[in-house]
RNA sequence: GGGCGAAUAGCUCAGUGGUUAGAGCGCCUGCCUUACAAGCAGGAGGUCACAGGUUCAAGCCCUGUUUCGCCCA
C-alpha cells in the first residue's frame, strides 16, 4: 500500500488517461475461461461509422458494461463483443456532401472509387468511434472487433441471403415501395417517419362521359396524371348508379372507369376516389383487385416524367402541384379548397417527404419468420415486461421487408443476372458462368442490402456464424441486449427472427429496453434547441465516472432519462467525496490489524461490517435485477450517508484508542465498497484500488465481487443508532436555540436501559455532538434554570443553554410536543380498537402498531414526568 | 381511430398494500471543524391530478374523468 499523499481534489482526466492505456494495451478484456464455467456474452449495438457517439449510446452501453463488469468480477466467462455498423445510406450520404465540396458527385468518381473513398472515411470514423467508447472505459474485448461489411460479415450475410432466396423467402416484385426522391433510394417501412402536416384539400370535378360529372377529393392532384381509375365504395348510394361509367381525367382527357371497392371510404371528401395505382399503396392494391393499368407519372428525382404532358414533365412535384392546380382552376374543375391536416410521410434520414412509387425491389416474406418469433416468444424475457405487447403487434401486422437499396454503400446484392437467357443466378461462390445457358454474359445486381439486414445478424455474425466456431458454441446465444425503444422494430425483432430461422435459438436471453434521454426539462435533444448533451465534452468536463454514474442513477424502468447539469455535478460531487474519504483512509491509517475475531472489535466497527455487509447482498440483487436506479441510491447512501457522515467520523477517535483495528476496518469497507461501485465509475475505484489493494491483488477490474462474510450483529446495529439519535438530538436542539455547532456546550444523557453503552461511548458522543462536557445521569434531571431538553422513548438529552431558554419557554416546547404524541397515540389506538383490523391484519402488523403504540406512551410518560418536575 | 406510458416537495425523479411518503438539486439558518466549501451541521417545504370503488388498511389494486407525452393506423 502507497501512502502517496493524494490530491486535495479529484482529477479525474490524468487519472482516466492511465487506465485506459492499462486496460486497453493488452487483452485483459478478453474471456477468461479459467474464471468459472458459465458464460456471460454481450454485443455491442453497433455504433454508425458516421460520426461520434452520442448521449444515446452513452446510457445503453454505460448499462452494458455495468453489467459485463459486474458479471466478470462474478466469476463468470464474460465476452463483450464491439464492433461498428456501416450504416448504409447516413455514410453514403456524408460522403456524398464531402465530395460535394469539390463540386463532384458519386457518379463523377464511379463505383469503384467511391467506394474507395467511403472506405477511407470508415477507417478515419471506426478509430474516432473507438477511442470515444475506450474514453468511457467500456470493457469490450477489442481483439474480437467487428464491422458489419468485413469479410466475414459479408459471408453472414451472404450465407443467410442464400439460403432464404432458395427457401423462397426472398422475392424481387413490383410494388409501392417508398422512396426518397433525395437519397435516391427504397426505404423500408420504417424508415418513414409519419408527421402531422397542414394541408389542402382539393375537390375536383371530373367530367362524365355521359354527361355530368362526379367531384373526388384528394391532397395530391399532381397524381392524377396517373389515374387509371375511378373508384366508390358499393355501400354507397350516392353513386351507385355511376359505378360502371366512365368519367374522363381533366387536363389529360384519359377515360376513367368508375368502379366500386370496398376499400373506398365514404365519409373521406365526397366519397368518391381518384385512383393512381404508381403512387399509393391504396390505390395500387385497388389497382391489383380490378386490374387497372399503373401508370408512373413521377420519377426517381421526384420530378413529374409524364411523356405525353409536355406541360408538367420535369417539375418538381410541389411546382406541378401549383401548377396543374391552376390549370384546373382555370378550366373549372376546381369545386372547393378545403383546409385539411394529415400525416406526411418523411424520409428518416433527411426529411424529405418520401414518394410512393411502384417499383422493382428485393423483398423478404416477413410472415413465416414472424409467425416462428411469435411461436417462441417464451424463450425471450423482456425488460420492462410491457415492451413485448410493442414487438407483439408489430409481428402480428408485420408486411413484406423492403431490403434492396439503391445505393453503393452496402452488401451488394448477391444475384447475378445471365444476359443470354435471363437467368437468375445466386449462389455461395461468384457464378463465372450461367448455370442453364452456359454463357458467360453475367450481371450482378447492382443494387445492395438495407444495412439492417446485416445488423439483423450481428449476434451471430460476431461470434463466428455461419461457422460452428469456439466462440459461437460458447457464447451463443448472447445474455443480454440492451437497447432503446425506438428500435424494437427495426433491430430488436429483426435479430429475433433471423436468429430464429438460422440457429433455432433467441439471439439474447434477455432484452433491456431504456427510454431515451432528453434535457432535463423532458425534451428530446435537437440541435435546433441547442440542448444537446455531448459525452466526450462530458467527459471532458466532468469526468467518465461521473457521467456513467449519473446517467445509471437515472434509470428507472421504461422511463425516458432526463439529464442536465445538476445530475451531473452531483455525480461529480460523488467522485469527489469518494476520492476525499480514500485521501483521509491513506492521511490516516497506520498498520492495518487483522482482528482475531470480529466481535472483538468495538461497536461502531461492528456496526459498520454490518451494514456493508448488508449493503452488498442488496447490491448483488440490484445488478443481478438490472436495477440501476437502485443500485446507484443504494451505494450512495451508503457511502455518504454512512461511512463518511458517521464512521469515519467516529473513526477519527477510535484511531487514537485503536489504531491498528480501525485501520483495517476503514481499509475492508473501502476496498469492498470499491468492488461494489466499480462497475458503475471504473477509473475512480481502479485508481484508489491501486493505492488500497494487498500488494498480491489483481487491478480491480479483473477482481473478484466481495466474499460474503456472513458477519451481522444487529445489537451492535440497534445500539449504534440510539448512540447516533442522541448526537441528533443534541445537534439538534443546539441549533434550535442558535448555537454554532462548533461552540461547545456541557450536556447531560439519560437512559435507563442503555446507561452502560452510554458511559463507555461518552467520548464519540461528545466529540461528534460538539457538547462538553456530558454528564451521563442515573435519572433525570431535576429541572434547572437554562436546561432544554429532548425527551425520546429510550433516552433524553439535555443542553445547558445558559441565559437562552427560561423555565417557561421549556414548559411550552414540551407541551407542544406532547400534543403531537397524544394524537399519534389517538389514532393508533383507534386502529388498534377496531374489530376488522384485530380480525384480519397480519400479525406483523398488528405487533408493529403495538410496539409503536408502546414507545409512544412511554415517551409520554417520561414528557408527563419532566413537566411534573419543570411545574413543582 | 387503436394501443402504451406519465401525473408524488419549487425543479428532476424514486417509492415490494402496512408507522409520520423519500433522494438529489434549489431554498432558509449557522459553520472555511486538518479527508472533502465539489464540504459540514440544522431546518422549512406534500390534499401523492380528479371522482368513485375494492380492502381492516390505498401514493400503490380496480373503474371512470382530465391533462401531457409516445407508438401504430
Amino acid at each position: 500500500m502507497s501512502l502517496r499523499e493524494l490530491a486535495k481534489v479529484y482529477n479525474p482526466g490524468e487519472i482516466a488517461q492511465k487506465w485506459i492505456d492499462i486496460w486497453f494495451s493488452s487483452d485483459i478484456f478478453a474471456p477468461d475461461f479459467n474464471r468459472g464455467s458459465e458464460a456471460f456474452s454481450i454485443v455491442l449495438p453497433p455504433p454508425n461509422v458516421t460520426g461520434n457517439l452520442h448521449i444515446g449510446h452513452a446510457l445503453g452501453f454505460t448499462l452494458d458494461d455495468v453489467v459485463v463488469r459486474y458479471k466478470r468480477m462474478k466469476g463468470f466467462v464474460t465476452l463483450w463483443v464491439p464492433g461498428t455498423d456501416h450504416a448504409g445510406i447516413a455514410t453514403q450520404n456524408v460522403v456524398e456532401k464531402e465530395l460535394a465540396k469539390e463540386g463532384l458527385s458519386r457518379y463523377d468518381l464511379g463505383r469503384e472509387k467511391f467506394l474507395e473513398k467511403i472506405w477511407e472515411w470508415k477507417d478515419r470514423y471506426r478509430n474516432n468511434i473507438v477511442n470515444q467508447l475506450r474514453q468511457m472505459g467500456f470493457s469490450c474485448d477489442w481483439s474480437r472487433e467487428r464491422f458489419t461489411m468485413d469479410e466475414h460479415c459479408s459471408r453472414a450475410v451472404r450465407t443467410a441471403f442464400v439460403s432464404l432466396y432458395k427457401k423462397g423467402l426472398i422475392y424481387k416484385g413490383e410494388r409501392i415501395i417508398n422512396w426518397c426522391p433525395r437519397c435516391k433510394t427504397a426505404l423500408s417501412d420504417i424508415e418513414v417517419e409519419y408527421d402531422e402536416t397542414k394541408d389542402k384539400l382539393y375537390y375536383i370535378k371530373y367530367p362524365l362521359k355521359d354527361g355530368g360529372y362526379i367531384t373526388i377529393a384528394t391532397v395530391r392532384p399532381e397524381t392524377m396524371l396517373g389515374d387509371t381509375a375511378v373508384a366508390v365504395n358499393p355501400q354507397d348510394d350516392r353513386y351507385r348508379g355511376l359505378i360502371g361509367k366512365i368519367a374522363i381525367l381533366p387536363l389529360v382527357g384519359r377515360e376513367l372507369p368508375i368502379i366500386a371497392d370496398e376499400a373506398v371510404e365514404s365519409d373521406f371528401g365526397t366519397g368518391a376516389l381518384k385512383v393512381t395505382p404508381a403512387h399509393d399503396p391504396a390505390d395500387f392494391e385497388i389497382g391489383i383487385r380490378h386490374r387497372l393499368d399503373s401508370i408512373r407519372v413521377i420519377g426517381l428525382d421526384g420530378r413529374i416524367d409524364c411523356p405525353d404532358m409536355d406541360t408538367y414533365t420535369g417539375l418538381d412535384r410541389f411546382e406541378a402541384r401549383k401548377l396543374i392546380v391552376r390549370h384546373l382552376e382555370e378550366n373549372g374543375y376546381i369545386e372547393k379548397i378545403e383546409d385539411y391536416t394529415h400525416s406526411v410521410g418523411q424520409c428518416e434520414r433527411c426529411g424529405t417527404i418520401v414518394e410512393p412509387l411502384l417499383s422493382s425491389q428485393w423483398f423478404v416474406s416477413m410472415k413465416p419468420l414472424a409467425q416462428k418469433a411469435l411461436e417462441r416468444d417464451n424463450e425471450v424475457r423482456f425488460i420492462p415486461e410491457r415492451w413485448r405487447k410493442v414487438y407483439h403487434d408489430w409481428l402480428l401486422n408485420i408486411r413484406d421487408w423492403c431490403i434492396s437499396r439503391q445505393i453503393w454503400w452496402g452488401h451488394r446484392i448477391p444475384v447475378w443476372y445471365c444476359g443470354d437467357c435471363n437467368e437468375t443466378i445466386v449462389e455461395m461462390e461468384d457464378p463465372t458462368s450461367c448455370p442453364k445457358c452456359g454463357g458467360n454474359n453475367l450481371k450482378q445486381e447492382e443494387d445492395v442490402l438495407d444495412t439492417w439486414f446485416s445488423s439483423a445478424l450481428w449476434p451471430m455474425s460476431t461470434l463466428g456464424w455461419p461457422d460452428e466456431t469456439e466462440d459461437f458454441k460458447k457464447f451463443y446465444p448472447t445474455s443480454l441486449l440492451i437497447t432503446g425503444y425506438d428500435i424494437i422494430y427495426f433491430w430488436v425483432a429483426r435479430m429475433i427472427m433471423m436468429g430464429l430461422e438460422f440457429s433455432d435459438k433467441m439471439p439474447f436471453k434477455d432484452v433491456y429496453i431504456t427510454g431515451l434521454v432528453r434535457d432535463e426539462k423532458g425534451r428530446k435533444m435537437s440541435k435546433s434547441l441547442g440542448n444537446v448533451i455531448d459525452p466526450m465534452e462530458i467527459v471532458r468536463d466532468l469526468g467518465t465516472d461521473s457521467l456513467r454514474f449519473a446517467l445509471t442513477s437515472l434509470v428507472t424502468e421504461g422511463q425516458d432519462v432526463n439529464i442536465g447539469n445538476e445530475k451531473l455535478e452531483g455525480a461529480r460531487n460523488f467522485a469527489n467525496k469518494i476520492w476525499n474519504a480514500g485521501r483521509f483512509i491513506l492521511m490516516s491509517i497506520s498498520d492495518p490489524e487483522v482482528p482475531s475475531s470480529l466481535n472483538e472489535l468495538d461497536i461502531f466497527s461492528r456496526w459498520i461490517l454490518t451494514v456493508m455487509e448488508e449493503t452488498i447482498e442488496k447490491a448483488t440483487i440490484c445488478y443481478d435485477k438490472y436495477d440501476f436506479n437502485e443500485i446507484t441510491q443504494l451505494l450512495y447512501s451508503f457511502f455518504w450517508g454512512d461511512f463518511c457522515d458517521w464512521y469515519i467520523e467516529v473513526s477519527k477517535i477510535l484511531l487514537k484508542t485503536n489504531p491498528g483495528h480501525t485501520s483495517w476496518v476503514l481499509l475492508t469497507v473501502f476496498r469492498n465498497y470499491l468492488k461494489l461501485l466499480h462497475p458503475i465509475m471504473p477509473f475512480i475505484t481502479e485508481e484508489l484500488w491501486s493505492y488500497v489493494k494487498d500488494e498480491g491483488d489483481d487491478i480491480l477490474s479483473l477482481s473478484n465481487w466481495p466474499a460474503d462474510t456472513g458477519f451481522k450483529d444487529q445489537d451492535s446495529v440497534k445500539k449504534v443508532n440510539l448512540i447516533f439519535d442522541i448526537i441528533k438530538a443534541m445537534r439538534s436542539l443546539k441549533q434550535e436555540m442558535g448555537i454554532p455547532f462548533e461552540k461547545k456546550i456541557a450536556g447531560f444523557v439519560h437512559s435507563r436501559m442503555y446507561n452502560e453503552l452510554l458511559l463507555s461511548n461518552v467520548r464519540v458522543i461528545s466529540t461528534l455532538a460538539r457538547i462538553e462536557p456530558i454528564d451521563i445521569l442515573p435519572e433525570l434531571l431535576p429541572p434547572r434554570k437554562g436546561i432544554i431538553s429532548n425527551i425520546q422513548p429510550d433516552f433524553e438529552v439535555y443542553l445547558e443553554v445558559g441565559g437562552v431558554i427560561n423555565i417557561d419557554e421549556e414548559i411550552e416546547r414540551l407541551k407542544k410536543k406532547m400534543e403531537e404524541i397524544d394524537l399519534q397515540i389517538c389514532k393508533i389506538e383507534s386502529r388498534l380498537s377496531n374489530r376488522d383490523f384485530l380480525l384480519k391484519a397480519r400479525e406483523e402488523a398488528k405487533e408493529k402498531e403495538r410496539n409503536r403504540r408502546e414507545n409512544l406512551l412511554k415517551e409520554k410518560e417520561k414528557l408527563l414526568q419532566r413537566l411534573a418536575l419543570l411545574s413543582s
